[in-house]
Parts: structure tokens; sequence; C-alpha cells
DNA sequence: ATGTAC
């Protein structure tokens, strides 16, 4: 294994690592990369061994997923390229956003008062396993076919609206367009399911946090364009397209492994699922996944007009609650590079990060770069980052989190109650007030679980990926039960 | 992740 450093950068932050199959970008500090366990060289690999690949990468908080690891970003040529279910990963459209209140952090400073909120949330939002979302008069049909354009006017509220431009182009992408014929095979009950879940959280590491923002010195300018201030009260939501997600991934990877199959293809890992683009599967899973990129985009707009709900009851009806940004990290589509041309790009735990002038950024933020948003765990700070030119040669794909550093099981054994309770300052005037009733029922959530964020961004920055923006530490969580 | 599960 070979650690080069690349023209220009310090050597500490990529590593180019010479695999059997091929290269492999490493984005990660020196500590972070030499912790690796080998088993995300073995996966990188069998993916690597997918016909045509161009470029495979990882960020610094890549861990071992099924088929292909969560950090991973893997790229093809649109003509003759492939796409794998594997390299999207089951929650399809899984992703962040944040929105900005007018408050400041001292108006929330009483622990009561972060209770009552929470509460509140509770009431607009639902979050016990299997409770049924408070959209039943949505059509799912318009929310598939049309992502935020097919959601009823009364969702797309004034004070949702930075001024002078929509809500709708807060976002990465508002719709996706595909072919439409894919629904008619769909199963009822995938539909029915998918109906009622419209507006949840979702249980796992999915979250919706009160944060208050720590802005960047050297991002003032930046911040202060998107309407940010120190102290600001602000709200981030981590979830995606629930079942219907789910129920996408698991039809077009059984489609796909019988293509796989007829056409000899395959590695020695059974569980990465690749076929080309061009043929009937890819193809398929193509549409229905661009399906579940609409579901999982108004799933978040939903859960943050819930919570809107619930500060305008606490707060009074004109507390603002603009939307900052939406974006996702488990997706693939096509996109333009200079140097690439039409490319296929598929990110797993991976969130583009454009900087600024890239013609890809929405309108809103063509001149600044777009608020890149990455959550940490539960108790420690998140993070809002805008993309840096250096992130050309990695298709400006950034972290997407801490990562795990320890399974759900491994986590359970090694952290006792107490332990999750002081990471989260119980008793104290700082509490980060949960929802949960029972700790115990997340401790498989608590920090302890998860790779400290803090060295995860500084390997993002120090490799001139990104830079910070905003450090945004929780003042409450909310988590769907198992 | 998921109304899991060859």
């Amino acid at each position: 294994m070979n650690t080069i450093p690349p023209q220009g950068q310090q050597p500490p932050y990529r590593h180019l690592v010479r695999l059997p199959a091929g290269d492999l970008s490493v984005y990660a500090g020196q500590e972070l990369f030499a912790a690796l366990d080998y088993k995300v060289f073995e996966m990188a690999n069998n993916n690597l061994q997918i016909p045509g690949i161009r470029y495979m990468s990882y960020t610094p908080d890549v861990h071992v997923g099924v088929g292909t690891c969560i950090g991973t970003t893997a790229v093809w040529d649109e003509a003759d390229g492939y796409v794998s279910p594997s390299i999207v990963g089951s929650d399809i459209g899984c992703g962040m956003r944040v929105h900005l209140t007018p408050l400041h952090k001292d108006d929330i400073r009483d622990v009561k008062l972060r209770r009552k909120l929470v509460k509140t949330i509770e009431k607009y939002l639902p979050m016990e396993a299997n409770q049924r979302g408070h959209y039943g008069d949505i059509r799912l049909e318009h929310i598939v076919r049309k992502g935020l354009h097919g959601l009823p006017k009364k969702y797309i509220p004034d004070s949702y609206t930075p001024k002078k431009s929509t809500s709708l182009s807060h976002v990465e992408r508002s719709k996706f367009t595909y072919d439409e014929e894919v629904l008619n095979l769909v199963e009822e009950a995938a539909w029915h399911r998918a109906h009622r879940q419209l507006g949840t959280l979702g249980g796992g590491n999915h979250f919706a946090e009160i944060q208050t923002l720590e802005i960047a010195e050297s991002s003032r300018e930046i911040a202060e364009a998107w309407g940010m201030f120190d102290g600001q009260v602000a709200v981030m939501i981590h979830s995606g397209s629930r079942a219907w997600g789910g129920y996408v991934s698991r039809m077009s990877s059984a489609a796909i492994a019988k293509a796989m199959h007829r056409l000899g293809l395959g590695t020695s890992d059974p569980n990465l699922k690749f076929a080309p683009l061009e043929h009937p599967e890819g193809l398929h899973y193509v549409n229905m996944m661009y399906s579940a990129l609409n579901y999982a985009v108004v799933n978040r707009h939903l859960i943050a007009y819930s919570i809107r709900e619930a500060f305008r009851d606490v707060f009074g009806p004109a507390c603002e609650f603009r939307t900052l940004y939406d974006l996702m990290h488990n997706y693939a589509w096509s996109e333009q590079h200079e140097q690439h041309g039409n490319v296929f790009v598929h990110r797993k735990g991976a969130t583009r990060a454009l900087p600024a002038g890239h013609p890809d950024n929405p309108k809103p933020y063509q001149e600044t770069g777009h608020p890149a948003l990455i959550p940490g765990s539960m108790g420690t700070s998140s993070y809002i980052m805008v993309g840096q030119s250096g992130g050309y040669d990695n298709f400006y794909s950034i972290c997407h989190g801490a990562g795990r550093a320890r399974s759900r099981t491994a986590t359970k054994r090694l952290v006792s109650l107490s332990d999750f309770e002081q990471a989260l300052g119980v008793g104290t005037a700082e509490e980060v007030v949960v929802n949960q009733r029972s700790l115990e029922s997340i401790i498989d959530e608590s920090p302890q679980a998860y790779k400290n964020v803090d060295e995860i961004i500084d390997s993002v920055t120090g490799a001139g990926l990104a830079a910070v923006v905003a450090k945004c530490k929780p003042l409450a969580a909310v988590k769907g039960a198992k």
C-alpha cells in the first residue's frame, strides 16, 4: 500500500491506495487512515472490479457497509456506465436539511422550555415505530412523480421562504424526472405503507436537532450572506425515503442479481449488486431510485413543516423558519465535469460540496457555494460547511458525518447509561434535552458509537475539500423509536 | 436503514 501525496497538497490528507483491482483515493488524516479496518480495502477491491469504473474514493468517516462502504464516491462514464444499488445503499435519498430561526440560544436557555419544545415537536412529528404520519391528505403519487413540486401549496408557507426566492430553490434538487411507467409495477402494499409514513422521521441514526450556531471567523462573510448569526437557533434534520426507498432497493437488487447471473457478472461479494446503465434492470433501478429521491426530499420538507408548527405554538406564529438547504448523501445521478465530461456519480455516505461559482450550485448559492450539512453524533457538534476548489479531484465529495466507530451491539456492551447521560449533560443547565423517555432504548446512538466528528472535519478541511462556515451545538435532540 | 429476514 502506497501513500502518495498528490501535488500541491499536504501529505497526510490524501492517500492513493493501489489495490489489485485498481486505485482507491482515501481522504483522511494520518491517524484516521492508519486506524481503518482492512475490510474497507477488501470492499474497495471488489467495487473496483465493476467494469469501467473511472474513479473511487473514501471519505475520512468511511466504514464497512453492505456490498460497499459508507463513505464511497464511485464514478463511471455515462456512456457504457454501470449503476449499483449497493453503492447507493438502502436508504435512498437519505440526507440533511437545516432551517434557520430568528431565535438566539438565550431564548431557550431554560431547560424546561427546551423540554416543552421537544414535547410540542412530538405532538406534530410522529416518532413511534409504525406510527402514521399527519399528511394523509397528500397524494403520494404526486410526491414520487414530482418531488417538492407535487406538494399542495399550503405546505410551502411564506415564512418557510427566504425573501425574493422560494424554499424550493434552497435544495440540492427539488424534482427528479424519470420514466414514470416504472411506477405501474409497484405493489399496492408498498404504496400504502409509504403513504402512511410520509412526514415521519424513522429510527436508527435519523434525528431532528435544535442547535445553536457558532460562526467560523474565516467564513463570516459567507455565513452572513446565508442569513446566519452567532448564537442563532437552527433546526437540523436527518432522514431519508423510509420504506419506499427500502422497497425500491430490495426489489431492484433482486432483479439486478438475476441480470448479473444472466450476464455472467459478479465479484467475490454476493452482496455487491450492479448492472449496465443501459440494460433494462439498470434503467429500471435508476428510474425507481429517482422516485425515492423525490420521496426523501419531500419527507424532510414535511418533517420540517411539522417542527415549524411546534415552533409557532411555542414562540408564536411570527417565528420564521427559513430553509437554509436540503441535500442528500445516498444517491447516484449524472453530472458534467470539466475534465471527464458526462459521468454517472454514486455517493454512499458522501456529501457533494460545490465551491463558489460552480454552475451546478442552485441560484441562491451561485456566488458563495451551497451549504454542505454534516451531522455529528448525538450530544456532539454538527457542521455547516462550504465546498472549496480543492474538491475538484474528488468530484466535490466530502464526508457525511462522524461515521460509526463500533457496531450497535458493541456499543450496547461498552456504554453504560450513566456514560450516555454524562455525554448529554443530563442534570446540568446545558443538558441536551432528548425526547426518548428511556435513553436506554437509543444507547447504540450514544457519541461513543461514533468517531470524533472534529477529526473527520479536520481531514476534510486539511485536504482542501471544504471549509467550516458554522459549528452547530446541540440544545435538544429528537430521536425516533426502534 | 427497513412495517427487516436465502
